[in-house]
DNA sequence: AATGAATGAGCCTTCATTCAT
DNA sequence: TATGAATGAAGGCTCATTCAT
């Protein structure tokens, strides 16, 4: 997960000037910033591709084509298609994890925090892109160890470690009453990750709340009723 | 997957049913024993190569191989590989339907049949190869959507709703206390599907003791404690 | 998604000139120079291949062998075995036939543009490969629709409706004293068709003295006697 | 047109007992008689195949089921696909000949020796299966030399030689004015290819009346007009 | 840096032929 | 004799990768 630049403007990876076109319009769109333009043009492109098609049935012409990109200009970006996949599937997502896992901050309950991180992962994660890139782990995981080994590391474990560590806060200060939890925080996220998937598979068949589903599993772990 | 060897059978002299003669059930059950056999042998071999590299990345040539058949063989049994995918990852999970969701028994209580289905899933699904298929679904879904409507309308909506009358009936008999779960059943799996999920992806990582952590859930959910 | 247009490939090919030199017209011609001579050596060598072998008993291999090209790169100018065939089939005989269907002029008598007809089909078809071209379209226009409907259409009506003309023509004039010949203008181009046939199957069993028969045949129709 | 029904692969199994029950109906269908039986079958739906479509793109499965015996059973007639078609197409016409070629007797006009041979073309070549014999062998001739050769040398030469006798004859007795026909007897035969040709490929779309057409093309010969 | 034509290894599928029954 | 399941070589087509421009 060599090369990646961690800086990658999030927001608008549209804006793409036509190549071979005139100047593009801003005086500031210098050739690095253009380069990085297109690094990211392809990542998007990419990315959905590997969404929708899975590792093996994407094929780089149908990402140059929707990047506006020549084949040849991935390999400018990428060693190899094996490589590009590794890297956008680790970085995907961890510039969310700051987000989603909060600091367990003393003020405030370890429910209201749940009920946040919830939120947060109904925004940034179930209903984005990013719902099925984690479906896309579960998917082509198996095959790509670095991408495993990765996701273990830089996700699975700080995430469920932080989880592990609101539950214990929890029950210690009483609002959870079962200490066992702490041994398993993958319950706590597991209704979570049924949601992505529910939605990428099932969701025309029979929608799902998936908003009100975590908050009935909130209400399960904390023991009360809560009304949204 | 140890192959058949080429030659089996090969000693046998013959036997040729008189043209004349009675039915040759015999020798019509050989052939009919050694086609379904062969049959056998390319399902096996198939669900093993498309769970280990998916639909697009198995290799029709890696199948036969593994079920040490030719490559024609396979298409003496199935139209093609997408429908050999479609009809494989179809019935896999069909056969055990019946003992996963048992009829919600009045005798007994149903934390008891929830103990039931976690043991029986853990044994039948989460420790075999079935696990693996769940996951492959997952994978494979979004693209076969035959995949993901069978599956919905066998599976989930079936097991679902089984799961939703064993809800209402515990909350019917103050068993569950939290009556908004049977809007939600998926809940009650959820930590099911995570435990097949994290023993493809993370197992090596960080093993699971998955049928532990099925018996904290159930704690959780009926709001006792019970030791294994 | 920011995808970018499906079309940005093919139809606009990016026409990036290089953004320091002038335009390099001369490297563009070289390359659509490269392309074109490309592509007629691909023709040339299918052309060749199906004239020996058929159409279902050409291999692309060998096309691609012969026109010295790899075989994907046949790819880039036909969409697949059969299109290309039908392709080839209909264009290559369509420049010819300004040359062989002049229009009826009224200088010269019938007779003698006859004799240019024969002496031009000789020339440009019965030895050359479109004489063999000829007999391909019999041997695969009853399995190409396409080919049959083309050659009707662009040939062969057009070429009767030619003969006919001049038949009248003739008639009118008193050249042709049978004025039932140009209900059937089939008759008068039929030596030369069976000529076609007779180069490529019986030429080596005994050599047919092609141009001598149409002579004689035009003896026949114009009732007076020639000698080359 | 000797040919098997259209229906008999499938439906009706050429009267082919079932292996195993009781003995056929008539006490005279032995053995070698079914077994010649098949042999026919065999012939008449290789020959419906390969006039169909050709000899590469025709399949043994089709031709085992169009003439309701297994794959294996061609074998037992033929060693292999090329020998079953050059077998087919070299015999398909023989018995034909005589009764086509008729010697070229002393009574009679050879005008009306030609119209009998028109008429029997017509009826037992172009409108059946064997004016596409025909084309096959135009098709397919210059890919298997000893069809070529077979037909040179029973069916072409032999043909030729029997009309430049019908010819000279008929210069002797000054029926036909063009000595020179003589030479070309192709020329005499010529509308009788083109009708067939035409008859397999643009017949829809332009129907030829080919009898009309050979009288005709009499009438240029003779020198005289006739009518039907 | 960017392009996209060219490559050729690889894969799915077909089908002539064999052979145990 | 007759069968048809089984074989495996062969062929059409794709697509990741390269490279001349």
């Amino acid at each position: 997960m060599a090369n990646a630049p961690k800086s990658a403007g999030r927001t608008k990876p549209a804006h793409r000037p036509e190549p071979g076109r005139a100047a593009p319009s801003r005086a500031s769109n210098h050739r690095a910033e253009r380069a990085a333009e297109r690094r990211q043009a392809i990542i998007d492109a990419a990315l959905d591709e590997f969404i929708t098609r899975g590792f093996t049935a994407t094929r780089l012409d149908d990402i140059a084509r929707r990047a506006g990109v020549a084949k040849g200009t991935i390999y400018l970006h990428f060693k190899d298609k094996e490589s590009m996949f590794e890297e956008l599937i680790s970085t995907a997502i961890v510039p969310l994890l700051s987000r989603l896992i909060p600091p367990p901050s003393m003020s405030g309950s370890v429910r209201d925090a749940l009920e946040g991180f919830a939120k947060a992962f109904m925004q940034e994660v179930a209903t984005t892109r990013r719902g099925e890139i984690i479906r896309l782990v579960v998917a082509e995981g198996p095959r790509f160890p670095a991408i495993a080994d990765f996701y273990y590391r830089e996700v699975i474990s700080r995430g469920l470690a932080a989880m592990r560590a609101l539950i214990e806060l929890a029950i210690a200060r009483g609002e959870i009453k079962q200490p066992e939890l702490a041994r398993f925080p993958q319950i706590v996220v597991a209704p979570a990750i049924v949601a992505v998937i529910w939605k990428s598979l099932f969701e025309r068949h029979s929608p799902l709340d998936a908003t009100e589903m975590l908050r009935v599993h909130l209400d399960l772990i904390f023991g009360e009723r809560r009304t949204t």
